[in-house]
DNA sequence: ATCAAATCATACTAACCAGTAAGTTATGTG
DNA sequence: CACATAACTTACTGGTTAGTATGATTTGAT
């Protein structure tokens, strides 16, 4: 159930998890920030990693939005694909960008049984698959092949540039991703 | 100064670290495991932040080992960088891989006051030079840009490795690199 | 055998953490 | 007005954490 209240709460945590890093954020000080009472977090959230299971997924959902916007405005499918991952990168530019919430989340959580490890490589998947189908429609060489690199240069653009701000690692990402589109066309 | 028993602590704490996560993992987690008195561990490191960052300086030492020891088998500078980041890609793809330390370091400290951030951060930037100037003693065209992409796909490979084993992103990165290196020779 | 350094075990601190209990105040609907 | 709902404050539990204190035991060199 979506009420304001609670869209409120996961966005207080959501600004501090991924500033922070979520380890590093106690209940405590999401329910500083909110300046909420700690009951009221725990009436909309049944714990702490319900409310990161949350946190991935409402992250999850914003891309998604983020990216069907974008390729809507394209008309042929290898656009599409290029504003794919053109969008992606310039998303991973912004000043503001502090990582992909997943990565981050499956490096803060490296024990595969963890379910908040098994969540964030749901969305990595998602992620993944969304490349591919826009690599299948595009109707481009080993559609399967294809998505992996350019989902391989992308996170690693996303690291690199998070690291390192102002070196170049998007615009080297994205001629590296049209040496890859063109080379399949 | 190194002794046998500051060296066995920090093998014990790097194991951990690495498998674990570092902030999951408590100072009498380490203590516990390597059989030893909690003081002894504070006689040789003076507290937890140092002993994560001799971790990763421990870590960044045995890498810096592993790919000189590569790269000295290699006649020409061409093939040098070719052993560079196959020998490293090789080791991404060993199902003991669990990740670069400095990037898991710096997304489990995102601040970037923070010294263990910027300990990691260091460390990326020497892995990124020993690129350069391998692309660059093999005579290559821009070998600024070729190691920024080459960085970015070894990144993005340890990345995607580490997430979904045997996806085949060690051999797409491989082959990714290639067409990169040929392209700037 | 003695002495000193290294390591040990146990116990403590002060802070922090996730989560709960209990009773209070504010708000809007019938 | 009465009632219910939602939020509040304060305080607590039980557990964990980094780091320290204290004194005992081992070890190796002279």
């Amino acid at each position: 159930m979506a009420t304001p209240m609670r869209d409120y709460i996961l966005s207080v945590a959501s600004d501090l998890f991924s500033r922070q890093g979520i380890n590093a954020t106690s209940v405590d000080a999401i329910v500083a920030k909110a300046d909420i009472a700690k009951v009221t977090l725990y009436k909309y959230f049944k714990s702490k990693e319900q409310l990161i299971i949350e946190y991935l997924r409402e992250y999850d959902a914003r891309l998604w939005a983020r990216l069907t916007e974008i390729t809507a405005q394209q008309k042929d499918a290898v656009s599409r694909l290029y504003a794919l991952v053109n969008g992606m990168l310039d998303w991973i530019g912004d000043p503001e960008f502090k990582g992909f919430a997943f990565i981050n989340a499956s490096v803060e959580f490296p024990q595969r049984d963890d379910p908040v490890h098994q969540s964030s490589l749901e969305f990595a998947r998602t992620f993944r698959q969304m490349l591919t189908e826009s690599a299948r429609e595009a109707g481009l060489k080993n559609p399967d092949a294809l998505a992996l690199q350019l989902a391989l240069v992308i996170e690693g653009a996303a690291i690199t540039e998070r690291m390192q701000r102002g070196t170049g690692a998007v615009e080297n990402a994205k001629a590296l991703a049209k040496t890859l589109i063109d080379a399949a066309s």
